[in-house]
DNA sequence: CTACCGTGTAAGGAAATCTAACATCAAATT
DNA sequence: AATTTGATGTTAGATTTCCTTACACGGTAG
């Protein structure tokens, strides 16, 4: 009996071609590897060497030409994105702790 | 500016080339273009003539594998799908007539 | 015993992808 | 103004991935 990775979140999964992501987001391939050049995106790779992009890198690669368009340079989108991951953890951190709180000290089901 | 196309299913999007669907479902690309071939599973194609399969694919061809396990012919399984697939298009029908009942007949905001 | 079913495998060719390098042109810097 | 940098195009050659067709083979069904 074959089982699917449960975890199965379609959005996140790294299973898109180079030549299908251009494709979708109407962005050449040099661009595409461009950003990934500029740490922008991170595909995962076959075990040949070819990238995989999910579809979430998809709709990130879309933003990322938005802002080229608006002028904006790929090492400020950058700085946007570290910016904005930190406050992520923080947040996840947060949430962590809290857990743990609830754990020791919280409501629990009796 | 960029716009990804709205729908944005992701997981009937035909984006996924015959390689990685192997890598995901564990089976060979033998198997998967044999149930093409039996008309269980209809990939797009690139304009150079590649395969190109959903997530709902994939998971299609997971159940059709798990059938043939199970001693099910290729045969009876393309019976029962297109069993199913004429219960769906009645409903579908069905519901179609019941909302064009509804658009003269029903209640209409005022 | 024979025929068909599902799958493996091989061959040869075409498509898709990779990296590296050089070209271009606009915008920023000096 | 001259130069550098940023983003992209293009080319070349190599590698990977995919395609179709054909033949082999063991298992199951008639």
């Amino acid at each position: 009996m074959i089982l699917l990775a449960a975890d199965s979140s379609y959005k996140d999964k790294k299973v898109i071609t180079i030549g299908i992501v251009s494709e979708l987001t109407g962005l050449s391939e040099r661009q595409i590897r461009y950003y990934e050049e500029r740490k922008l995106v991170f595909p995962d790779r076959t075990p040949g060497g070819s990238r995989k992009y999910s579809f979430a890198d998809v709709e990130l690669l879309v933003e990322i030409a938005n802002k080229i368009e608006d002028g904006v340079q790929t090492y400020e989108i950058r700085q946007e994105m570290v910016k904005q991951q930190k406050i992520n953890e923080a947040e996840e951190h947060k949430k962590m702790i809290q857990g743990q709180l609830n754990a020791r000290f919280g409501i629990r089901k009796k």
